[in-house]
RNA sequence: GGAGGUUUAGCUCAGUUGGGAGAGCGUCUGCCUUACAAGCAGAGGGUCACAGGUUCAAGCCCUGUAACCUCCA
């Protein structure tokens, strides 16, 4: 059968990228294979937010799973990988207010009711943005088992998972200080506040004493909140201050008189080893406030305006209160002095404005038990594999260290918390389902953390609570669950804690954990620095595939990545060298329909060397690819297919496609479309377009490359000996090539070439390919012998068993000639010495392993026979002068 | 203050159990060889941050130092 086959000379992805995707989805070929014969593979998204659009990073790790997917695929396995995203409370109900707010309308104008119905449109029409991307990238997600984590049946796990640890005591509500967002209006975790550093003030203020004995000299950050200092301390053990303790001074500007304690909190070397105390504005403070049963006096509004206790300050913004109460401490000279100081503040992960430390009555889950627990399940066999291993110190111990975690959202968009009180009664009802006289109960206003509930993803996407569900009895616990370093508090842990606490298993087998892609100079990418990339810019340039090669072999486990255009130019290339390899082998396969590797018997040297390289390739990609290791993996697969399949291969089948042995013809046909075949299906996971596209190109059995069977080593292949000729062989051209380029003598003049074989093996193999030395070194006249004799005026190379003359009379010059070998003896010489000087060491000779010595002796064996030779040459040279 | 990471060629980075230092890009030389000039052939380029130690053998293991980065408090 003759191929009509039209490849362009160049890959271009605009012409093997689009319409794909929408094949594989008709041909429904990510969903699970359906063979209960076959072990289950499973991976769950990370659900990305609704908030916007993907970016690199997102990029990256969903291309991280959809490799490791597409190769279980291929592999038999019966593979689900789910997709899904996230609410994202904050963030998203932040961006809803931001685009209300260009309208000039609140969340408070529209009502709970209508605002969610505003935040679903948000959230379709970016859900279908997300879609979109997926596509493009490529991802074989099955979008049958897709999962929201506002959907019913998530929702029903959040309540159940909610009550669950109520009845247990591990969730419990109370009046504490936690961390508020003024902006947003709401609660927020520890790890939702990012500490940075900013330009503040120490503001040494004079709090004068009740009896008119002069004042003390307090030192604060913030003079806003004075109006809610209850009590001033020191240092039990502080000397200095021993004789004021219990006396009274008066807080200035509001003229109210607070006691003087002793409190072990207070840091004796640290300012004037006096702190003001606010119970209500700062957690430290609070603690101090309660083991001295002090008042709590909050002097803010939620919104961070000053509320009716902050006296004539009411209604003003904190910062403008706090420029208000400098100028008039300054008015009363109660100020002594400012000092400019760089401190941390706590800035909302999401909104990006300064937190408070506030007082309110929120829900908390008590982490201790649940953090013990979880920390204990890691020390059995059975523990979450973190790759690379040392993040599983990170994850250790922020669960040692762990604080109770608020879980309450002042906001609309979310889950409900599932608690109601009573109108007349005040008394509190927890529950899945509501009140039957709920006529009489009011609900919790407050949402969850969103993370509360993405820390049930792994199960309850496949069913949970239903534990009889059947995606739960087959694909929970999963195989693999991969993100960045950057939220192992956020989502890792609280899965980990989740699933054990609720499912008695772990989440995942093993978590593969991925750096951040930063920009070329190596700083984060943002938008405020404005210098994100768009992956689908990337993709309209190189083609999803190129980004996709370079997210798997940008970095080493773990690490952070730069990405740079130069990179993506150099990922292009590659897959145009592919294009190229397969347009080669394609328009040579006149007569193929059908792979059928020829007979053993048929081999020829370099056949026997391509499938012995190719054997060894499979080994390693798929032993790198079990461990994780991509870029290694990458490595194997680069240097086969451009360094061996290309370089040597393909251009010695040149000489066989093109002779007239047409047995011999039809046996490189077949070995070129079989190794085409397998690198092609080794790529795959990888770059899954541009793959399939030449699959479907040459000759094939099945659909698509999508479900062809992956690679797997043939112990028939192995081959060393081949792989030894072959590279004397190619020490032979090199060798050649390398003299010519030294004399400028281009490969379009013949020259003559005469070997002299020093052992009969290598006389066998250069005679045996002889064509191929014909067509690598185009000499004039060629001889391959142990007779030669050497030519007067000629340059020369010693290789392993042969050396190698050109006589090249013309171009040389005697003098020159000596001066080249002698650099040579003087490598060879060296490497001799060193050679000699180890194996002459007793101690290496008896404790390093055989193979290595065996190694060694050979290796130097083979330089002292190259450097003789060497010597005599330039002796003869010498003798001619 | 605690933990972790990084330091290897001009640049960006690999280097899997310790057994002669690698790639991409860039540089230099020569080639339009009918798959690819975004290609081919060849070349040059490194005290593996520094100082000790373990070992027959260290980029790799141990100790310390320096610089930079990240997270936590």
């Amino acid at each position: 059968m003759t191929k009509e086959v039209e490849l362009s000379t160049k890959y271009d992805p605009s012409q093997v990228e689009p319409g794909r995707y929408e094949e594989w989805l008709k041909k429904d070929l990510f969903k699970p294979n359906a063979n209960p014969e076959a072990k289950p593979y499973s991976i769950v998204i990370p659900p990305p937010n609704v908030t916007g659009k993907l970016h690199l990073g997102h990029a990256w790790d969903t291309t991280l799973q959809d490799i490791l997917i597409r190769q279980k695929r291929m592999q038999g396995f019966d593979t689900l990988w789910l997709p899904g995203m996230d609410h994202a409370g904050i963030a998203t109900q932040a961006k809803v207010e931001a685009k209300l707010a260009e309208q000039g309308v609140t969340r408070y104008d529209l009502g709970r009711e209508k605002f969610v119905e505003q935040v679903w449109d948000w959230k379709d029409e970016y859900a279908d943005v997300i879609h979109k991307q997926w596509a493009k990238m490529g991802l074989s997600l099955d979008y049958s088992r897709e999962r929201f984590t506002l959907d019913d049946g998530l929702s029903d796990a959040v309540k159940k998972v909610f009550v669950n640890l109520y009845n247990k005591g591990l969730i419990y509500r109370g009046e504490y200080i936690i961390n508020w967002d003024p902006k947003a209006r709401t609660a927020l975790s520890d790890i939702e506040v990012i500490h940075q550093d900013d330009e503040g003030a120490f503001y040494h203020v004079k709090y004068p004493f009740a009896d008119g004995s002069g004042f003390i000299e307090i030192a604060t950050t913030r003079p806003e909140t004075m109006m809610g200092d209850v009590a001033v301390a020191v240092h039990p053990d502080d000397d200095r201050y021993k004789d004021i303790v219990g006396k009274k001074v008066i807080l200035p500007l509001v003229n109210k008189e607070i006691p003087i304690i002793t409190d072990h909190y207070v840091d004796m070397g640290f300012g004037t080893g006096m702190v003001k105390i606010t119970p209500a504005h700062d957690p430290n403070d609070f603690e101090v406030g309660n083991r001295h049963d002090l008042p709590r006096i909050n002097t803010m509004n939620e919104d961070a305006t000053m509320n009716e206790n902050a006296g004539k300050y009411v209604g003003m913004d904190r910062f403008e209160a706090r420029k208000a109460i400098v100028k008039d401490l300054e008015a009363e000279d109660l100020m002594i002095k400012i000092d400019p100081i760089t401190h941390s503040v706590g800035h909302s992960e999401r909104t990006g404005v300064q937190v408070e430390a506030r007082l309110s009555t929120q829900w908390f889950v008590k982490m201790k038990p649940l953090a013990e627990e979880a920390l204990k399940f890691q020390q059995g066999e059975d523990k979450v594999g973190f790759v690379p291993e040392r993040f599983e110190n990170t994850f250790t111990q922020w669960m040692e260290n762990v604080h109770d975690w608020v879980i309450s959202r002042q906001l609309w968009w979310g889950h409900q918390i599932p608690a109601w009180y009573h109108k007349e009664t005040g008394e509190m009802y927890v529950g899945e389902v509501a009140p039957t006289d709920i006529e009489n109960w009011e609900q919790d206003n407050d949402v969850l953390d969103t993370w509360f509930s993405s820390a049930l993803w792994p199960f309850s996407t496949m069913g949970w609570p239903n534990t009889d569900a059947p995606d739960y009895k087959r694909y929970f616990p999963t195989n693999t669950l991969v993100t960045g370093y950057d939220i192992i508090f956020f989502w890792v842990s609280r899965m980990i804690f989740q699933s054990l606490e609720f499912t008695d298993e772990r989440p995942f087998e093993h978590v593969l954990i991925h750096g951040l892609i930063r920009d070329e100079s190596g700083r984060k990418m943002s938008k405020s620095l404005g210098n994100g990339i768009d992956p689908m810019d990337v993709i309209e340039k190189y083609g999803a595939d190129a980004l996709r090669w370079f997210l798997s072999n940008g970095s080493a486990p773990g690490q952070d990545v730069r990405f740079s255009y130069t990179k993506m130019d150099a990922s292009w290339n590659f897959i145009n060298k592919i294009w190229n390899a397969s347009r080669f082998v394609i328009m040579n396969l006149d007569g193929v329909d059908k792979i059928e590797l020829p007979a053993k018997s048929e081999w020829q040297l370099v056949d026997k060397w391509i499938l012995s390289r190719l054997n060894t390739t499979v080994s390693e990609v798929t032993r790198l690819f079990d461990t994780f290791e991509f870029g290694e993996a990458g490595r194997a697969l680069y240097n086969f297919i451009w360094n061996d399949f290309c370089d040597w291969y393909i251009e010695m089948s040149k000489e066989n496609l093109n002779g007239d042995n047409q047995a011999i013809k039809q046996n490189t046909q077949q070995i070129l479309a079989y190794v085409l075949d397998q690198t092609l299906k080794l790529l795959h996971p990888i770059m899954p377009f541009v793959t399939e596209e030449l699959w479907l190109t040459m000759p094939h059995e099945g659909e698509s490359i999508v479900v062809a069977d992956y690679p797997v080593v043939h112990s028939e292949f192995e081959d060393e000996q081949s792989v030894t000729d072959m590279n004397n062989l190619i020490e032979l051209i090199r060798a050649v090539r390398n003299n010519r380029a030294e004399v400028n003598a281009p490969m379009s003049s013949a020259v003559d070439l005469l070997i002299k074989t020093t052992d009969d093996k290598t006389k066998v193999i250069f005679e045996n390919n002889q064509e191929f030395i014909q067509r690598f070194c185009h000499p004039k006249e060629l001889q391959i012998s142990p007779d030669v004799i050497a030519p007067k005026l000629a340059m020369t190379s010693v290789i392993t068993g042969a050396e190698i003359y050109m006589p090249l009379a013309e171009l040389i010059d005697l003098n020159d000639e000596i001066a080249r070998l002698e650099k040579e003896v003087k490598k060879l010489d060296g490497e001799v010495m060193r050679g000699t000087k180890k194996l002459g060491n007793e101690k290496f000779v008896a404790s390093a392993p055989e193979a290595v010595v065996t190694k060694e002796k050979e290796k130097l064996a083979d330089y002292q026979i190259k450097l003789a030779a060497t010597r005599d040459r330039i002796s003869d040279l010498k003798a001619e002068a």
